[in-house]
RNA sequence: GGACCCGUAGCUCAGCUGGAUAGAGCGUUGCCCUCCGAAGGCAAAGGUCACGCGUUCGAAUCGCGUCGGGUCCA
C-alpha cells in the first residue's frame, strides 16, 4: 500500500491519499511553494479512461509562483510520481494535468476496502466530531404535514446522516412555534370543535364572532383531538348550556392538550418518512427559560440596539403602514440591508427575537447551526446571519439550505394542492400513494436549492427512466447474483469472510475497471457532498454506480467472459462475486445515508 | 421598489467548490430477442451552458450588469 498519507484526517480515501502525496512531491519540485498554492492543489477523478484513473492539477497552479511552463513542473511531478508505489503510469496531458494511472491491484483492492467495511465504506472523520445541529422541519403544529413539508424534511434528514458519515457530531432539532398567534388560532379551532363534540349546535360563522381574529383551521383533523378531549374532560370547558366559556376557564387546557396531539401526528408523519428529531424545542419553554431576554439583553449591551422606525417597503405600500417606534436590532452592521424588529410598539417580541433566543440556545452546545428552510424563508437568512454572527462574535457558524418548491405532477398535469377537490395535501397521502423510499430518493435526486418536478406517475414506474427503479434494481440484481452462487458454490465461499480472500487479479476488464473506479471514488463523494452540505450528490452517486453495474451486467450478454458466475470456474466466478458483493454493499452504504432501505429482490 | 434562489439538449435534470472534447434519462431516428442474462440492449442526431462585460494560464462554475422564471418584503 502506499505511504502513510499526511493528513489531518484518517481516510480510506485514495484521492485524499494522492492528493497529499503529490503535495508533498510538488513541493520538491518546486521549492519554496506558497501554502495556499499547495492547498488548492487536488486529485480528481478522470472523466476519460483514457485519462487514467486519477488526474492533478498540480503543474498549472504552481506555474506561477514559480515562474516556470506548468509543462516543465509537470514533467519533473510525473518523475517523483512515478516513485510511488501505487503508480502505473504518470504523464502530462493538455495544458498540464498530470494524468496517474495506478496499479491494477490498487483498484482492485478497493472492493476488498467495501467488503470489509460494509455499510461504513465511505465514512470519514473529516468533521473531526464537530458538532454540528441541524433543525430541519420545524413545521408549525397547526395541523397534519403537507407535501410542502416534504422535501425540507428529506434532505434535512439526509443532510444529517451525511454529516455524521463525514465525521460531525451531529444534532437533529425541531423547532416547534408554540407561542405565536397561530397556536391562540389553533386553540380556538379546537374549541369550537369540542363544543360540537359535546353536542352544542354553533356553527363556523357564529363561533367565528367570538374568536379573535376570526374562526381558523376548520379542517376535520381537529374533530378527534376535540372527541379526545370531550372525553377527557366531559362539558366542564362549556359554560352550564354547552356554549363557549370564558377562555380562562378552557384556553390553557385545550391550547396543552390540542399541541400535545398535534405534535404527535407529526411525530407520526416524521415516523412515516423514518425521522426522528433528537430534540423537539419550544418557543414557549425558550421564552419561559428567559433565553430570549438573555439575548435580547446580549444585543443591547454590545450596543446594537435603538429605539427607531424603519422605512417603509418601497414599491407597493401596505394599505396599514404607519410609522412606529419599535426596538430595532443594527443588523445593517454584519451584513443584513435594513435594521430589524425585535420588539414591536406594543412591547412583545417580534418572531424573530424569540427566534434569536433559540438560535442562542443552539449555539450554547454547537460548533456551526445549520437551518433547512423552505424558499419561502428566504428573506429570512440574512437577519439571523447577523444576529447570530453578533451573539457569538462568529464564533458559531451559521448556514442555511434552502428548499425550493416541488411542483407534484401526474401525468403531466401539475396536481393543485387543493382540499376542496380531494387530491394530495398530506404527506401521508403522499407516502401511501408511492411509498417510503421512493419519496425520500426522488426528493434527493435533486438540488435542494433547485426548483423540482415531482411525477407521481414516474417515481412508482418500473423503468431505467426511473431512478428509485434503477438503484433499486441494481442491489437487487447483486442479490440475486449472490443468491444464485450460493446455491451453485455453497453459501461459506460467498461469505464476506470468503470473498476477502479472493484473488482479485483477474478483475480487469474496463467495464470491471470502470465500476472499481466509480467504488474508490465514493469516499471523496461523502466528503465532498458533506462540505457542500449537499446530499443530492450521494444520490447522484448511487444512480452513477447502479449505471457502471447495469452497464458490466449487460456487457455480459455479448461478451460471456464478464458473466458473473461460471459454474466449472470456481476462482473467476469467486473474484467477481467480490465485485458483486462490493457494489451491493457501496450501494448499501450511500442508500442508508440518504434513508432508503435497500431492496433484496424485485418482485 | 428592493432582497434571495434559479436559468445547461425538444422535456426533466446532473456537472465532483475554476480544469481537458459540457453529461444522463426521456423523447426522436436506426439497428438487436428460436435458446443460453431483453420488466431490455447498442448506436446516432440533438448545445450561443439566457445575454453582455470582466477576473486568469483556463469560466457552465467566480464578480458586475441586463433579461426571464420562482419566493418573499415590520
Amino acid at each position: 500500500m502506499a505511504a502513510a498519507p499526511q493528513t489531518a484526517h484518517t481516510t480510506d480515501c485514495l484521492f485524499a491519499q494522492m492528493r497529499d502525496q503529490v503535495r508533498e512531491a510538488l513541493r520538491a519540485v518546486v521549492p519554496g511553494l506558497p501554502d495556499e498554492v499547495a492547498d488548492r492543489v487536488d486529485v480528481t477523478p478522470t472523466r476519460d479512461p483514457a485519462h487514467g484513473d486519477m488526474a492533478t492539477n498540480a503543474a498549472m497552479l504552481a506555474a506561477k509562483p514559480a515562474r516556470r511552463k506548468p509543462a516543465d513542473i509537470a514533467a519533473g511531478l510525473t518523475e517523483k510520481l512515478l516513485e510511488l508505489q501505487g503508480v502505473e503510469k504518470a504523464e502530462v496531458a493538455g495544458p498540464g494535468f498530470v494524468n496517474l494511472t495506478l496499479k491494477p491491484e490498487i483498484l482492485q483492492n478497493v472492493a476488498r476496502s467495501v467488503l470489509s467495511a460494509g455499510e461504513g465504506f465511505g465514512r470519514s472523520t473529516m468533521g473531526q466530531g464537530r458538532r454540528i445541529n441541524i433543525e430541519y422541519v420545524s413545521a408549525n403544529p397547526t395541523g397534519p404535514m403537507h407535501v410542502g413539508h416534504c422535501r425540507g424534511a428529506v434532505v434535512g434528514d439526509a443532510l444529517a446522516n451525511l454529516l455524521e458519515a463525514a465525521g460531525f457530531g451531529v444534532t437533529r432539532e425541531y423547532y416547534i412555534n408554540d407561542a405565536g398567534t397561530q397556536v391562540v388560532a389553533l386553540t380556538w379551532a379546537t374549541y369550537w370543535r369540542y363544543l360540537q363534540a359535546i353536542g352544542t349546535d354553533i356553527d363556523a360563522e357564529t363561533f367565528g364572532k367570538l374568536t379573535p381574529n376570526g374562526l381558523q383551521y376548520q379542517g376535520d383533523y381537529l374533530v378527534p383531538v376535540a372527541e379526545a378531549i370531550a372525553q377527557l374532560h366531559g362539558r366542564a370547558l362549556a359554560d352550564e348550556n354547552g356554549g363557549p366559556a370564558d377562555p380562562s376557564v378552557w384556553f390553557d387546557i385545550i391550547r396543552a392538550e390540542t399541541l400535545v396531539k398535534m405534535m404527535a401526528a407529526i411525530r407520526e408523519d416524521l415516523e412515516g418518512l423514518g425521522i426522528q428529531h433528537e430534540i423537539f424545542a419550544s418557543e414557549a419553554a425558550t421564552l419561559a427559560s428567559g433565553r430570549v431576554d438573555a439575548a435580547i439583553a446580549s444585543l443591547d449591551a454590545k450596543g446594537l440596539l435603538y429605539e427607531g422606525v424603519l422605512e417603509p417597503p418601497k414599491g407597493k405600500m401596505p394599505e396599514d403602514w404607519e410609522a412606529r417606534p419599535q426596538t430595532l436590532f443594527r443588523s445593517t452592521e454584519f451584513g443584513d440591508d435594513q435594521d430589524r424588529a425585535l420588539r414591536k410598539s406594543d412591547g412583545t417580541n417580534t418572531y424573530f427575537a424569540n427566534d434569536i433566543g433559540y438560535h442562542a440556545q443552539k449555539a450554547e452546545k454547537s460548533d456551526v447551526l445549520i437551518d433547512v428552510l423552505g424558499a419561502d424563508h428566504g428573506g429570512y437568512v440574512s437577519r439571523m446571519k447577523a444576529a447570530i454572527s453578533a451573539l457569538t462574535d462568529g464564533k458559531t457558524g451559521f448556514e442555511v439550505v434552502m428548499c425550493q418548491i416541488v411542483r407534484v405532477v401526474k401525468n403531466g398535469e401539475p396536481v393543485r394542492m387543493s382540499k376542496r377537490a380531494g387530491t394530495f395535501v398530506t404527506l401521508r397521502d403522499l407516502l401511501d400513494e408511492v411509498g417510503r423510499d421512493a419519496v425520500r430518493f426522488t426528493m434527493l435526486t435533486r438540488k435542494a436549492d433547485a426548483q423540482m418536478e415531482f411525477d407521481l406517475d414516474a417515481v412508482v414506474a418500473q423503468t431505467r427512466d426511473n431512478p428509485v427503479f434503477y438503484v433499486q434494481y441494481a442491489h437487487a440484481r447483486c442479490r440475486s447474483v449472490l443468491r444464485s452462487a450460493e446455491a451453485m458454490f455453497g453459501a461459506d465461499a460467498v461469505t464476506t469472510e470468503s470473498l476477502l480472500k479472493t484473488d482479485l487479479s483477474g478483475l480487469t476488464s474496463d467495464v470491471e475497471l470502470a465500476v472499481l473506479r466509480r467504488l474508490a471514488s465514493f469516499p471523496r463523494s461523502v466528503e465532498a457532498a458533506a462540505s457542500a452540505r449537499e446530499p443530492h450528490r450521494i444520490a447522484t452517486y448511487c444512480i452513477d454506480l447502479a449505471s457502471d453495474f447495469h452497464s458490466l451486467w449487460n456487457r455480459g450478454r455479448e461478451d460471456t467472459t464478464l458473466r458473473f458466475l461460471h459454474e466449472n470456474d470456481r476462482d473467476t466466478s469467486l473474484s467477481k462475486l467480490a465485485l458483486v458483493s462490493a457494489i451491493a454493499g457501496a450501494l448499501r452504504s450511500a442508500l442508508s445515508i440518504l434513508g432508503v432501505v435497500p431492496v433484496e429482490e424485485m418482485r
